[in-house]
DNA sequence: ATTAGCACTTAGGACCATGGAGTGCCAGGA
DNA sequence: TCCTGGCACTCCATGGTCCTAAGTGCTAAT
């Protein structure tokens, strides 16, 4: 069905069409790739190519432009990630390495990637579930209020102030700083629900009203955060990408946070590159895109993901291999903190 | 020079053209507006406006559009900040008011901004050097760890880890921090470097170390924070406009946080509404657009500022109106947490 | 000062012709 | 059986021409 030659060819339409964006035909192949055989030759497999819908015309007499079903098969066998160059390694390192802190991290990955692919870039901040407490911290704010602090070890921080208290003592706040640490330092925040369950019972009956309000603040806050932090970068080489759909209706499901976390989240294995193409997409917006995407995590330990936007018609061997190379330094860049 | 009525033909120009965005003519004009004279005498009167720079033909034999002078006469002579509708204002209202922190404040207000306006929107998160200190938070991490935590009376938290330490005791760690909340509690965040001045001087000799250590970042947290956070939202709409550069410039403008904390930054006196329009704006790539802003702040102590990015050819006193009408409620909101 | 009338300019759309790139198919050759 | 050269055909893109609609500036009359 598929022999090799077809494949030679599929290949060659893919490579021509993503550097010149105009359709090829059988003659341009021929001269600009080493077939070995007649353009007429390359037309009949064309044909067969068609008929399998792997290439498409815009209309007759047009060369052929690979469809999606037709760049799923180069990506899948017909192309290996492209490492990246030295320098290219070396800008990452020099770049990610001056960071201070997670934002700051966050904030120089996505536009890195974003230069190195020249397209849409995506990051999404380490996950709160996938982490475990490093500290937790409370602190009287007068005698009505407190604020909760929780410290993850992936470097993230969230902050609730708890309101509406009566008649705060210092020592009450003391001894739940004290316990509350005492059992959940080192636990995965996934456990923490049930590792708090049975704290109240365990305290003088005076204070469990504090209690009660700090740990239900506590367990808010896990769950709020679940729909996660997410950071964009590179909207400006939208403007070079010609997508065949509008390109409002890009802009709007990338301000989205909502859809973006929803297609970071379908790719399959976290720790693997991810990429789906065009109408693989489920949001109606992104039709025209593709999205690469790869976890990045703490040794096997997976914390989020990264992933670039594009029009289908993109380099997917050198944006996979930037996305995977990125995700790497990042994981790294994250355990040395 | 310019009477009662060729300022009426500057108007109707400028109302006119914002609405249907072509060149408008004499004709048209004495169509659609009550100017209670001929075609005839528009046009001298038009032949006028342009002498003065006012309006400009795009081409010969074509109607008349304004100039980045003419919108300027316009906003400051003849136009009235349009107040939002009840219905406007009650919607501000509950979407600002649902919000629990500061993040989803400013990210609430971006995206209410930008829906009002139908253009880009900015805002700036509360400038930390306007705010005074509510508590700062030291927090052992192991032996060699601490990570401080400062909060600021606007809601915002900065935290730092301070590594590299050797045998932190609990005691010392105590005794800072009392020692800093103490002395910093209350004050600018302006005045916190002359007010830890002489603190490790009072600390015996085997603290002074920590002490030191945790006043360097401390400090050094203040001052890079001064190139202060910014959020963007409904860049979707630019795809709507119509802007004469190309989309690329402004995208990439509106990416640089820098270059948008500049332009809020250059607008004057931070209570006031501020327009600047086309080349009015020192950058490059937003010569084609006009930037609404207005400050906030908590009573009349000023914060920071939020913005629009839009068309020269936007509405301005819709705009302005919407502008206004949200740095209000943020104040409000922000005063009320 | 205003107006009606008129000649003039120009962008943009409709229409058409043409050239070029590409195709499908067929018959001949390895 | 598979490949190839040749050929007729199709269709888009390009550029030229023409025409219309909208708008202008100017002048003479009110």
């Amino acid at each position: 069905m598929l022999d090799e030659r077809k494949l030679a060819v599929l290949r060659a339409i893919v490579e021509d069409y993503v550097s010149t964006n105009e359709p090829v035909g059988s003659k341009a192949l021929s001269d600009r790739h080493t077939l070995g055989v007649s353009p007429a030759t390359i037309r009949n497999d064309m044909v067969a190519l068609e008929e399998d819908g792997y290439i498409a015309q815009p209309h007759t007499s047009a060369g052929r432009v690979p469809t999606d079903k037709g760049y799923r098969l180069f990506v899948d066998r017909l192309s290996t990630v492209k490492p990246l160059s030295g320098a290219e390694r070396r800008a990452i390192e020099t770049f990610l390495g001056g960071a201070v802190d997670l934002d700051e991290i966050v904030g120089r990955t996505v536009r890195l990637l974003a230069q190195l692919t020249r397209q849409v870039a995506v990051v999404q901040y380490p996950s709160l579930t996938r982490s475990s407490v490093q500290h937790v911290e409370l602190v009287p704010l007068g005698q009505q209020r407190v604020m909760m602090v929780l410290i993850t070890d992936t470097g993230r921080v969230e902050q609730r102030v708890i309101d509406g208290l009566e008649a705060v003592s210092e020592d009450a706040v003391d001894s739940l700083r004290q316990m509350l640490n005492r059992a959940l330092v080192g636990t995965w925040l996934t456990e923490v629900p049930s590792a708090v369950e049975d704290l109240p019972g365990q305290l003088p009956p005076d204070d469990r009203a504090l209690a009660a309000a700090v740990l239900s603040v506590l367990l808010e806050s896990l769950v709020e955060r679940h729909d996660e932090k997410i950071v964009l970068g590179g909207t400006a080489n939208l403007a070079a990408m010609d997508l065949s759909a509008s390109l409002r209706d890009v802009l709007e499901a990338l301000e989205e946070n909502v859809v973006l976390l929803r297609l970071l989240g379908e790719a399959g294995d976290p720790s693997m590159l991810t990429v789906r193409i065009g109408a693989e997409n489920s949001h109606e917006g992104l039709r025209s895109t593709s999205i690469v995407s790869a976890g990045y995590g703490i040794g096997d330990q997976p914390l989020a993901k990264i992933g670039v936007v594009g029009p289908t018609r993109m380099d997917y061997p050198g944006t996979m291999g930037a996305v995977r190379a990125v995700a790497r330094y990042l994981g790294q860049i994250l355990a040395g903190q």
